[in-house]
Parts: structure tokens; sequence; C-alpha cells
DNA sequence: CGGTTTTGACCGGCGC
DNA sequence: GCGCCGGTCAAAACCG
């Protein structure tokens, strides 16, 4: 690991504990997802001080996302989740909304619905009919357990077709705010996107593989982090979905053979 | 009329 | 083997 740099994102990453502290008192419902990402910020924090190796940082974050998330319980850790890509986007909603649209930029058709046993939100099932010749992408979709107004889209797959719609489908309301986080098997790319009328900002951790240690890192990380930090401290309506998607992209970090 | 949504039935994996 | 559960199918209803 590239040791300056490290050194910088350590520092970065303590300036976003004390905001998330703070943020941790001015807003009590917030105190679930502050506490992951605290908690998540602290093995980051260990990680890049080499405290901790890949694997001993990424299971408690991995556990936080279990403990978060009423979905993909025990019997669904299933192996077939690592050959394709997962991706799962949070979006906020009026709560009383009980539509499953999650405006992407891609059409979707609904195929199924299912009550599932640990969220008593139905959800529902989508496939890609944009290229009905095989777009093999599918999307679930659920109301969070813990916060009615939050739609978690999962996406399984990759669209084998352009999108018809601009690629930041994601600011489809003027209230709607979204999380991605993708993650496959090869990578080690957490993403934040995050649009609001007067915000937009975004977060990216390089993907960390042996051979790519600290060349493709640059300045843009720091800059982003700040602007990150910045943005959390100036805006407390959406404190709410930072927080969950902020929870959300490091625990979704996937696991990696290599240091 | 064609595409989409709804919804009960069905299937397969998993744990006991 | 059985029951539970998540995911998918498919027929009917709905809609533009």
């Amino acid at each position: 690991m590239d040791g300056e740099h490290d050194t910088s994102l350590a520092k970065k990453v303590q300036v976003m504990e004390a905001e998330m502290e703070r943020l941790y008192k001015e807003n009590e419902k917030l105190s679930f997802s502050l506490e992951v990402m605290t908690s998540n910020c602290r093995f980051l924090h260990a990680y890049l001080q080499g405290k901790l190796t890949r694997e001993t940082a990424v299971a408690p974050v991995a556990a936080a996302a279990e403990s978060g998330s009423s979905e993909d319980s025990n019997k669904r850790a299933r192996n077939e989740v690592a050959k394709t890509k997962i991706s799962r986007v949070l979006t906020r909603t009026d709560p009383g909304d009980s539509s499953h649209v999650v405006k992407d930029g891609y059409q979707w058709r609904k195929y199924g619905q299912k009550t599932t046993k640990d969220n008593p939100s139905p959800r529902a099932y989508f496939r890609c009919s944009m290229f009905p010749a095989g777009c093999p992408v599918k999307k679930k979709v659920q109301r969070c357990v813990n916060d009615k107004s939050l739609l978690v889209a999962t996406y399984e797959g990759e669209h084998n077709h352009a999108v018809i719609e601009a690629p930041n489908g994601f600011t489809d309301s003027p209230d709607c705010t979204t999380m991605a986080s993708t993650t496959n098997s090869h990578s080690f790319l957490a993403n934040i996107n995050f649009s609001q009328p007067n915000t937009t900002l975004g977060l990216a951790l390089p993907p960390v593989h042996e051979e790519s240690t600290s060349p493709c890192h640059d300045s843009m990380d720091n800059n982003i982090i700040e602007e990150y930090v910045a943005s959390l401290a100036k805006d407390p309506n959406f404190t709410t979905t930072l927080a969950v998607a902020v929870a959300r992209s490091i625990v979704t970090l996937p696991h990696s053979t290599q240091m």
C-alpha cells in the first residue's frame, strides 16, 4: 500500500469519524446507520494504518451489513452471488407511496411479488424489458425494514445493451436521493452517487489489488472525501440518506483474497 | 390488440 | 422425508 496516500486517507477517515459523531448526536433516528458508519470507518482506519488485514477489516463490516439488512439472511448466503454482478441501490421515496418504482434509466417488467419472512413489505421482482432478446439483468425491489421511506433495489447481472434514458436517471425527482454500491468478485470498488437539487457528490474507493497498490490513487479521492464531509456538515436534511448510503457502501465492499 | 401488472401455483434449495 | 422459504411461472386482468 502507498504509505503517503494511505496516511492522507486515514486523516480523511478521522475527519469523517468526527463528523459522524456530531451527526449521531444531532439525529437520534440515525443511530443505527451512524453506528455502522462509525464502526466501519474505524475498521477502515485501522486497515489503512496496517493494524488490520484486509480480511479482518472486511469481516466485521460484512457482519454489520447482515445485521442491518433484513434481506439476504442466513440462508441467502448461497454462493451464486459471487458469479454475477450485484448492485444495490437505495432510493428515498414518499413513505406513503407503496409502489416499487426505482427510475434507473432502464425499462423493467414485473414478473412476481412476494412477501418475505423478515420484512412485512412485499418484494417485487423485475426483469429488464428494454432488450427482450436476452438482457439477463434482474431487479428486486423491497422497502427497507428499518426505514419504510427507503426502497432497496438489488440488481443482478449486467445489461448487454445501452441505456435509453440519461445515465443519471437517479435524479428523476427533486427529493430522490440514491445510493448505488456495486460489488463483484474481482473488484474492490464502492461508489456513492448522490443527487440532490443542489448537491452532487461521490466517493470512490479505488480498487486495491496487489498489482495496483499506489499508481491508481490520485488526489481526487481526497477532494471527493472533503466534499463529502463538507456536505454532511451543511445539509442536515440529507443526513439520513447519507448515513445509510455510506454505511451501505462500506459494508458492501467485497472480500478480496489478496491484500 | 399488445404490453404490463397481478396473484396464486409451482419448483428447487436448504435445514431439521 | 418434510416443511419452510425465496424465486419463477403463467393465466387472467388491466391499461393505453
